[in-house]
RNA sequence: GCGCCCGUAGCUCAGCUGGAUAGAGCACCAGAUUCCUAAUCUGGGGGUCACAGGUUCGAGUCCUGUCGGGCGCACCA
C-alpha cells in the first residue's frame, strides 16, 4: 500500500462527507490536493494542503475548511493526531501500528515493492544510444545508454509496457566511409601494403578483423573491382560487424535492447515514401525557398526551392527540408519515417534519448510526431549532457583523433559495470557530469555505489550471523513479516519504516519526471538512515539488531533491516546495479 | 540575431512539477571503535536561491526583462 495515496483517499472521502453535511460545497476539483510527507518531521507524518487548495472553490478561508476537516480526520483509526498549522496545512500523525503494517507490505512484496500500475500497461517506446555504427561505443555514449536503460526499467516498474529500441544510422555518407575503410583493411589482409590510413577514413584497429574476416571468407573476390561493385556488400558487412561490437559493448553494461531499427531499411523498403505520403495527404509538404538563418549565413548559401515539411504549423521556428540538393532524402526525412513507423506500431508514448548537441532538433521532431499521429502521439526527447572524465581531479584529455578517446569498454573494464551505471545517475540527465576514475574506485562513502551496496551487504551480514547466536530463529521474509513488530519502538527504527514507505511514491515521481537519478538519491538517503541506525547500536547496545537474549526483538529488527534490503535491491534493480550480499 | 538548457553554501549538486524555518556530500572544526563490517556514524559553522519586476493565501519552483555560462542554428548524421 502507498500510505500517501491511502491517506489522500481518506481526505477526499472526508471532504465528501462534509459536503453531504452541507459544511463544504459539493463537486469540487481535487486535482491539486496533495498528501505528502512534510519536509520537517516535527510537522507530523503526513500533511495535506487540502484547505489551501480548496479555499478558492469553496469561497471559504483556509482555516475554516481545515477545522472541520481536521476534526473528521482525527476520528480515523490510523490517525493519532490532526493539527492545523501555518496558513492552513493539516498535519497528521499516524499510529505506529499503521507504519508497522507498511513494513509488512515490504516484506510481503520483496523487491517488487514499489511496483505500480500507474501506467496501466500503456505501450511506450524508449529509444536510446543509437550511435552511428562506425566503431565501438565511447564515453560520449555511456550516459545516454545508462540513462535510457534505467528510464526504461523505471517506466516498466510503474506499469508501462516498454520497448527498448536502438536506431541504426546505417544510411548516411559516414557508412560509405566505413565501408571504404574496411575495404582498405581487406586489401591489407590480403598482404597488400596500403600504407597509412588516409585522412578522412576510419583508422581504428577495430576494423582490421573485419577486413580479415572478409578476406578469409571471400578471398580476392573483391580486388580490382570498381567501388560500385563492392561498396554495397562492404557496407552491409561492416555495419553488421560494427553492430556486433556495439551490442557487445552494451552487454558489458548489462544493456539489452529489443529492437534494432535500420535507417537503411526505410530507404529500401518504402518507409520514407509512405511516411511522406501520409504528410502530403494532410497538405503538410510543399516546395519553397527558405530564408537564410539570421546572423550566421553559411558561406555557400544559395536560395533554392526545396521540399519542405510544414514544421512551423506545429510549433517549430521554420519549415524543414526533406531533400538534399542532390535529391537524396535528408536525415530528417528518414527520422520522420522512423517515427511514423513507431506510430504505426501503436506507440502513443515515445521517448528519445539524445545528446545535448542535438537539442536544436527537438522542435522539428515533435512537430513531425504530432503531424504523423494527428496529435495523438507524444514524443518526449530527453537530452543528456556531456560527461567530463577526471582522474584525481585532473581532466582526462581526449583529442578528436581516433584511438585517443576513452571507450565504453575501457571505462567498464577499469571501474566495473555497477560503478559506471550508478555514477552516471548521480546527476540530473540534462546537467553536465564529472566522472572521476579515482572516486569511482574508492571504497568509501565518497563513492555512492559503494555506500549503498555496503548498506545492503551489512544487512546480509547480520542475517548470516544471527544463526550463530539464535540458531532456531526463523529469518525468512514470511516469518519476519509475522514477527512481533510492536518491538520496534525506537524513533530511528520508526523513521526507517517511514522512509521505506515513501518508496512507492518516490518511484512514481521519478517515473513521471522521467528522472531515474532520483532513484539514486533516494537510495543514498535510505542507506544513510540505515548506517545511522547501525551506529546507534554501537553506542547503545540495546539497539543492536541481534539481541542473543531476546529472540522476539531480534526477529522484529531483522524484519526491519530485511525490509531495507528489499527496498535497496528494488532501487538498485532500476539502476541496473547488483545488490551484493558481502564485500 | 534567433531557439533550447542552465545560474542554489567556499566546491560539486539535490530540491517530490507552487507549500511551512531552502537541503545533502566534499572541504573545514570537534567527537565516537574491548561491540552485528569505523569501508561507518554524531555534532558545528557556513545562503541576497544571479539581478529586477510580476502572478497569489504562498515563488528556488510559474511569467516578463536584464546580466552571466553551455549547446544548436539550409542541403552532415
Amino acid at each position: 500500500m502507498n500510505p500517501y495515496a491511502y491517506i489522500r483517499e481518506q481526505v477526499v472521502a472526508m471532504i465528501d462527507v462534509l459536503a453531504d453535511d452541507g459544511i463544504l460545497p459539493a463537486g469540487m476539483d481535487f486535482a491539486n490536493l496533495a498528501v505528502e510527507a512534510p519536509r520537517d518531521p516535527s510537522h507530523g507524518d503526513v500533511a495535506t494542503n487540502a484547505a489551501l487548495v480548496l479555499t478558492k472553490q469553496a469561497k471559504m478561508k483556509p482555516r475554516d475548511i481545515a477545522a472541520p476537516l481536521a476534526g473528521r480526520l482525527a476520528g480515523l483509526e490510523v490517525v493519532e493526531a490532526a493539527e492545523i498549522a501555518g496558513p492552513g496545512f493539516i498535519n497528521l500523525r499516524l499510529a505506529d501500528d499503521f507504519w508497522r503494517e507498511r513494513l509488512k507490505d515490504v516484506l510481503g512484496t520483496g523487491t517488487a515493492y514499489g511496483d505500480s500500475q500507474l501506467a496501466a500497461g500503456e505501450k511506450i517506446n524508449v529509444e536510446y544510444v543509437s550511435a552511428n555504427p562506425t566503431g565501438p561505443l565511447h564515453i560520449g555514449h555511456v550516459r545516454g545508454a545508462v540513462y535510457g536503460d534505467a528510464l526504461a526499467t523505471l517506466l516498466a516498474k510503474v506499469g508501462y509496457d516498454v520497448c527498448k529500441e536502438y536506431y541504426i544510422n546505417d544510411a548516411g555518407a559516414q557508412v560509405d566511409v566505413l565501408a571504404r575503410s574496411v575495404h582498405l583493411r581487406y586489401r591489407e589482409a590480403l598482404r597488400e601494403d596500403v600504407g597509412e590510413i588516409p585522412e578522412g577514413m576510419y583508422p581504428g584497429d577495430y576494423l582490421i578483423p573485419v577486413g580479415q574476416d572478409i578476406a578469409k571468407r571471400d578471398g580476392d573476390k573483391w580486388l580490382g573491382l570498381a567501388e560500385a561493385e563492392w561498396l554495397g556488400e562492404f557496407r552491409r558487412l561492416s555495419v553488421d560487424a560494427m553492430m556486433d561490437l556495439v551490442r557487445a559493448d552494451l552487454a558489458s553494461l548489462g544493456i539489452e535492447q529489443e529492437v534494432f531499427f535500420s535507417e537503411q531499411s526505410l530507404h529500401l523498403e518504402g518507409g520514407i515514401d509512405s511516411a511522406l505520403a501520409a504528410l502530403r495527404d494532410k497538405g503538410l509538404i510543399y516546395t519553397g525557398v527558405l530564408e537564410p538563418p539570421k546572423g550566421k549565413t553559411p558561406d555557400d548559401w544559395e536560395p533554392r526551392p526545396q521540399t519542405l515539411f510544414k514544421a512551423s504549423q506545429f510549433g517549430d521556428d521554420v519549415d524543414r527540408p526533406l531533400q538534399k540538393s542532390d535529391g537524396a532524402w535528408t536525415y530528417f526525412a528518414a527520422d520522420i519515417a522512423y517515427h511514423h513507423d513507431k506510430v504505426e506500431r501503436g506507440y502513443k508514448q515515445m521517448v528519445d534519448v539524445w545528446g545535448a548537441d542535438h537539442g536544436g532538433y527537438i522542435k522539428r521532431m515533435n512537430a513531425a510526431v504530432r503531424a504523423l499521429s494527428n496529435d495523438q502521439g507524444h514524443l518526449d526527447v530527453r537530452l543528456c549532457q556531456m560527461v567530463r572524465l577526471l582522474r584525481g581531479g585532473e581532466v582526462v584529455r581526449m583529442s578528436k583523433r581516433a584511438g585517443n578517446f576513452v571507450t565504453l569498454r575501457e571505462l567498464v573494464d577499469e571501474v566495473g559495470r555497477d560503478v559506471v551505471r550508478f555514477m552516471m545517475l548521480t546527476r540530473k540527465n540534462d546537467a553536465p557530469l564529472d566522472f572521476d576514475f579515482q572516486v569511482a574506485m574508492e571504497q568509501s562513502k565518497d563513492n555512492p555505489v559503494f555506500y549503498v551496496q555496503y548498506a545492503h551487504a551489512r544487512i546480509h551480514s547480520v542475517l548470516r550471523r544471527v544463526g550463530d547466536e539464535l540458531p532456531d530463529l526463523a529469518v525468512d521474509p514470511e516469518s519476519l513479516a509475522k514477527s512481533d513488530l510492536g518491538r520496534l519502538t525506537d524513533s530511528a527504527e520508526m523513521d526507517l519504516i517511514k522512509h521505506m514507505a515513501t518508496w512507492p511514491r518516490a518511484v512514481e515521481i521519478a517515473a513521471q519526471a522521467r528522472e531515474p537519478h532520483r532513484i539514486a538519491f533516494y537510495l543514498n538517503e535510505l542507506a544513510s538512515d540505515f548506517h545511522a541506525l547501525w551506529n546507534k547500536g554501537n553506542a547503545e547496545p540495546g539497539l543492536r539488531f541481534i539481541m542473543p537474549e531476546d529472540a522476539g526483538t531480534t526477529q522484529a529488527r531483522l524484519a526491519l533491516i530485511q525490509g531495507v534490503a528489499f527496498v535497496l535491491a528494488s532501487g538498485l534493480a532500476i539502476i541496473g546495479v547488483e545488490p551484493v550480499d558481502s564485500m
